[in-house]
DNA sequence: CGTGACTCTCTATCGGTGATAGAGGACTCT
DNA sequence: AGAGTCCTCTATCACCGATAGAGAGTCACG
């Protein structure tokens, strides 16, 4: 029943899942653990490390090893896409994931994941610099496109004012690149996909004229 | 001398500049207008609808007009990437500008590049569906980037226990690439660049082997 | 002129937040 | 037994976003 730092990034992660990152404050965090919110000081330094550790927690959950290098035969671009597509995954696992993940400095997981995806496409013959523009691209997309994709819940009191004929008429050609799109049955599961395929194997091999 | 809600918005960001997201503070945007801090609560619902005009604000100062289509005989490519690292110019003109972005949802301004970018592309005999990808991968792409970018200042204290040989040790290759990269004399704005014109341009065709 | 309504700012206060100081219990080693 | 270390406690700070409700000023109408 000792107190220690393992227990409470596992509590906290419990307590992010059920109120959210806003919910996760040391009272509350402390209340779950039978104690009282100072004791947390002495074994974290300030809450700011806290978010740090959960958000290696959460990655841990998601990468409990070294994440696997590909198979031999397997091309890298799907390697990699597998691996932007297990990094969302992880995010989109808890509540404000890609917030949590923004705002935490120095994680040692996602270095850990950038050097497996630089030495291994170093590995398969991609210059240095090369490697190091794809995978920094694509981490940091998906990190982008999570966070997006997560803050997108107007609460419902939001969409009090909002004009939703309006908006289509001022932006039709975005409406329109919606419907057209989740028309055809995909999912936001595709939409992601999609949107890495044309980082990683390139628009312009498909996109018609180039002038 | 009247506030109203312009006043307290220029001042808001003004107060950003001076102390970062994290002193824009009611009460200390009150004492900058002379005024309590309940009074803004008249003009504003809430904190987070300042925030929103926070973000509309620094975008619009970036693109004060409707953004300029590309002329005609400009390739589309290029005119997008330009257009991205305007919207990046507009982040990082503010502290905490990719931040305050992605905490403000339904951004008008937002949704109006993107239209003009989508039917711009669209104008140019690129599909929709291909059109909406390239634009939203885009967008997300820079708004992600710049939020690393700025959340990446580790305040001196934070490096204490940082050891950057055991570091450079661990993940060789990302260090390779990092310096090898600078050593060139390039800056951040290359890097952005260059990762920018992997998304659009694609890396397949220079990438060497495919397998 | 008077009187109501409307607009805006005020004082007072609430519940909640991260964080620190310092007392004290428990446990271990000498 | 005594000292020292580890851990948790109570008490408290300064600050935050937000609300209730009183009261000035202004303007329009009778």
């Amino acid at each position: 029943m000792a107190l220690d730092k393992q227990r409470i990034v596992t509590e906290a992660v419990a307590l992010l899942d059920a109120e959210g990152l806003d919910g996760v404050t040391t009272r509350k965090l402390a209340a779950r653990l039978g104690v009282q919110s100072p004791t947390l000081y002495w074994h974290i330094p300030n809450k700011a490390a806290l978010v740090t550790a959960i958000a290696e927690a959460i990655l841990e959950q998601q990468f409990p090893e070294e994440p696997a290098s590909p198979a031999p035969e397997e091309r890298w671009q799907d390697w990699l896409i597998g691996l932007a597509g297990r990094l969302r995954r992880a995010l989109l696992a808890h509540p404000d994931g890609a917030r949590i993940i923004a705002a935490s400095q120095l994680s040692l997981k996602m270095a850990a994941i950038s050097e497996l995806a630089m030495s291994t496409l170093v590995g398969r013959g991609i210059p240095l610099r090369q490697a190091r523009l794809i995978v920094l691209t694509v981490l940091r997309f998906t990190v982008g496109y999570v966070l997006e994709e997560q803050a997108g819940r107007p609460g419902a009191d939001a969409l009090d004012g909002f004009d939703m004929a309006a908006y289509a008429a001022a932006y039709p050609t975005v409406m329109a690149g919606v419907t057209e799109y989740f028309q055809a049955g995909r999912t936001v599961d595709d939409l992601f996909r999609d949107c890495l395929e044309q980082i990683i194997h390139g628009p312009a091999a498909q996109a018609g004229p180039t002038s």
